[in-house]
DNA sequence: TTAAAAATTGCATACGTATTCAATAAATAT
DNA sequence: ATATTTATTGAATACGTATGCAATTTTTAA
């Protein structure tokens, strides 16, 4: 046991007395490559380890200008994708010597209180993921000349680096799929009202099926991205007498919900009465109850060129812009008759 | 379009100087309480908005010996119900001016790596989950004064505040209702193997079972915690000749795994032929396609306690250590047959 | 109107580290 | 052996803020 009362913090300046040697002699044995001989650093390690001492990062950040943290704002932590994200997320930051501080929000409109305290921690860089900012905050990170990258969403103003999944290609995918397929009644199930990834999802769902003179047969709000929602919708459109043929919810969630009340609550057979396709991958979607037919997001891609970008504008103080758009890829399981002949033929 | 260029900091000295008032009056009219006089508060506030002023918490932090950052160490991220935890304790943490560092650790074996990490980092607290401190990284925390509260994990040498459900109860919970119901042959799953929480599960589970003149007929390992372990056990458990007639899994994501196989491989009904019983009660238990009778985790209050333990741990210097264990309780759903006479009727 | 109390202000210093600069010690070349 | 280069060292300063203290202004009491 430890003398627990002495409170007070060890210092390099208790290092150096205690070694023998100036402060800076200690600054210079805890950087890499500073200059100090073999026996001064001996001198050093030996005091450290006997005071105990651990390098102030805070200290060291005020005069180095950076801190070495990222914040990262997250919207809706309930869905597993976002999770998976995360978790890429601080596990590939953590191993690059980056911290993370989580800003969790629970709505976009949040997200104006939750960036100041990002910027007033002095976070090198910022990742936002599944939501924009107003201008006034981008601004704001403009001035504090914080880098922004924003995964999941892509900003029209052309302001802010961007890493996102082609929604509406995706939305093209399913429709095709699914009318190759012989569908004849394609009904759609939508995501949060004023989501960017929802309303392109249905864009390119909705565009593709015009294109090739039919129309969506139904449509259904799916509240908030959530199983619960896709089981109700699922329910007003499975009710009626002339049912859709066929799916497309707006993300895994909502597809797993809808399935479950077709299948639980009307005994229908997916997907041989009824075809439902995902968006995401999450990793439930591959689960054998579910064995959900979806748009997988490259979400390692994603993360790996998010964090690149955000190196990089943090590093070079050329104030580039990238948006990067990266397609996703139907991954055909079991929930969905998809356009494949022989697949329809047995 | 604010001047890009101007990549300098802007501190309270440059406020302090175009509001012609000294540096110190800067600061008093962003310190809550602090004495300012009415227009010199204006002229402060005009300046800091002219020129895009936000305080330095890092500079902050410094002097005033802390940092407001709380450090969260999780492990198994994949775990739905990890999610559900750690976005509860950093909107309740965010909620009352803290932040959250986030440590993402795959093994319990790298948390040594990363607490000195966060120990760097000065944070005020650390909030553990689902894991223990070697000795060492405990005299560490120790020596730096950094209070540490233990989520979901106890620690048998009394040096550390904890958190925790009672394993051990629950696992003789289920015990009971699955022989009151009737069950002959009872198997558990485990969990992770050296995580204590599966220990003590199935502990109390054999324990009981044995106190009631039975025991267990069949274990089987989950490897690691996760959905398909859950799956690959059920298979070992379940193709054998003489079948359990109810499994007890560490926890939900082996439940579902096992559930998954049973009826999608083997076709058996659940709860008539083989009922299924879960731990911690995440969101999708309560999912109609799952109906997963479960033990649960008080999460909310253990998240509240956890957090009230920190706060006042960080706020006195008295080196009182509190360990707190709930009872977990019995949800019943649809996925076991449990002792209620009134149901084995029906 | 004057005396006393209260509020406001600026100066100077501290927090713990990194880094420049000049000075010293060590190593190498001549 | 000396001259020259190179490696090490410590003193001093800066990062951006909060705060004790003394000086000043304002307010209240008498």
């Amino acid at each position: 046991m430890t003398d627990v009362k002495s409170n007070k913090r060890v210092s390099s300046v208790d290092v150096a007395r205690l070694a023998g040697v100036s402060q800076a002699a200690v600054s210079r044995t805890f950087t890499p490559g500073g200059s100090v001989s073999a026996k001064t650093r001996q001198k050093v390690l030996a005091a450290a380890k006997k005071l105990g001492y651990t390098p102030n990062v805070i200290a060291r950040s005020l005069i180095q200008q950076s801190t070495k943290i990222i914040g990262i704002v997250m919207v809706r932590f309930q869905n597993p994708f976002y999770s998976t994200v995360l978790g890429e997320f601080t596990r590939k930051l953590n191993e690059m010597g980056y911290r993370t501080l989580l800003l969790n929000v629970a709505h976009s409109k949040e997200i104006d209180e939750a960036l100041p305290m990002a910027l007033q921690y002095q976070v090198d860089g910022i990742i936002i993921t599944s939501a924009t900012l107003s201008s006034k905050m981008a601004n704001g990170c403009l001035r504090a000349g914080t880098p922004v990258v924003l995964f999941n969403r892509y900003d029209s103003s052309g302001n802010f680096n961007a890493i996102y999944c082609d929604s509406v290609g995706g939305g093209r995918i399913v429709a095709d799929a699914l009318l190759d397929a012989g569908h004849q009644r394609l009904a759609f199930i939508a995501g949060e009202k004023d989501t960017s990834t929802s309303r392109d999802r249905e864009k390119g769902f909705t565009e593709c099926i015009q294109e090739r003179g039919s129309k969506v047969f139904l449509r259904e709000r799916g509240g908030d991205y959530t199983y619960e929602a896709g089981y109700s919708a699922a329910e007003r459109l499975l009710k009626r007498k002339k049912r859709p043929d066929a799916i497309f919810c707006a993300n895994d969630l909502l597809a797993m919900g809808a399935m479950d009340y077709a299948r639980g609550q009307l005994g229908i057979r997916v997907p041989q009465e009824l075809s439902i396709i995902g968006f995401d991958d999450i990793p439930m979607a591959s689960w054998p109850g579910y064995s959900l037919t979806t748009i997988k997001q490259p979400v390692d891609w994603m993360v790996d060129a998010t964090i690149e970008r955000l190196i990089r504008a943090i590093q070079a103080p050329v104030a580039e812009i990238v948006m990067k758009k990266v397609h996703g890829i139907l991954v055909e399981r079991d929930s969905a008759r998809t356009g494949k002949l022989e697949k329809v033929a047995v």
